[in-house]
DNA sequence: GTCGATGTTATCAA
DNA sequence: TTTGATAACATCGA
């Protein structure tokens, strides 16, 4: 579940309160999680400091003196949160990171997925996930964003999922996005109209902005810097709700596969084709 | 117990 | 270029 806004609020829950503490040790669980990095890079860390928490795309970025960044992808199902070291070690946890006083930063992924990936900052824009990401959405002007999707074939959600043309949308909030945009999730870009486009586009934005205002959604396992769940799971419109009705017109909403993810949608203020004009034969 | 699905994405084949 | 399948893994619900 974790997409740009549920990123975003690890971030901002984050920074805070660790800019500015010390790694005092290193307790890694599961080897696996180092991605692409050397053991004794990370225990190397043991006396750098943090000094602020970026976002790109869906992966977060710690970076600390010494010129060395530490970059987390959450994935499916993983957690990076701070905690006193009296809370129970969950046999989920993969790395434990102490600071000063009883405060430990933890990452935790019960499926694996995730990773983490230590490299000098200044060679982020050439390291792996980051250097083939598509721009942040809240850098993109209107004309940027439709030049970003023309420029390839296919339907609009599963281009919107493709990290490496815009980073930072996932399932739920494609489905979201393009609900509010009312655009079917299998519509051929080269359909879409201008005014399609710039749907889309309001939609992108207004949704994004307001599941992270909303701290993110929880649907099962996410949870934010502070072990704390999100709340915009309540404002989802048509993301895991097939079946129910379509807050708008009272529809049912219905489940697809599009793109080989679930694709929620309501077929009626959704629709593929226009409807055909009246026929006036009788 | 089994089966199918899950928010991500890299990789490979067609 | 695009798509679909597969794989990484654990958990949950039917």
């Amino acid at each position: 579940m974790p997409e740009l806004p549920e990123v975003e609020t690890v971030r901002r829950s984050l920074e805070p309160l660790i800019k500015n503490r010390d790694i005092c040790q290193v307790d890694l669980r599961w080897p696996g999680l180092l991605k692409e990095t050397r053991l004794a890079t990370l225990q190397g860390l043991v006396g750098s400091r943090f000094l602020k928490v970026r976002r790109r795309g869906k992966t977060l970025l710690l970076d600390l003196d010494r010129g060395q960044t530490m970059l987390f992808h959450l994935k499916m199902t993983g957690q990076l949160f701070l905690t006193s070291s009296a809370e129970p070690v969950d046999k989920h946890d993969q790395l434990i990171l102490k600071l000063d006083s009883p405060l430990e930063l933890r990452f935790r992924d019960p499926r694996k997925f995730g990773y983490l990936m230590i490299f000098p900052t200044s060679s982020e824009e050439i390291v792996n996930p980051l250097c083939r990401l598509g721009p942040e959405p809240n850098s993109l002007t209107l004309e940027q964003f439709i030049s970003l999707l023309r420029g390839h074939k296919g339907k609009i959600k599963p281009l919107l999922l493709r990290q490496d043309i815009i980073a930072g949308i996932g399932n739920i909030y494609a489905d979201e996005i393009l609900y509010r945009a009312r655009i079917h999730p299998e519509k051929p870009v080269s359909q879409l109209n201008r005014a399609e486009f710039g749907r889309v586009y309001d939609s992108m934005k207004c949704i994004l902005s307001r599941a992270i205002r909303y701290r993110g959604t929880t649907v099962r396992t996410y949870r934010d810097g502070l072990g704390a769940q999100g709340a915009y799971q309540r404002r989802l419109q048509v993301y895991g709700r097939e079946g129910k009705k379509c807050p708008v017109c009272g529809q049912a909403i219905e489940r697809k596969r599009v793109g080989s993810r679930s694709a929620f949608f309501c077929p009626r203020c959704q629709r593929l084709k226009s409807m055909s004009p009246p026929s006036h034969s009788r």
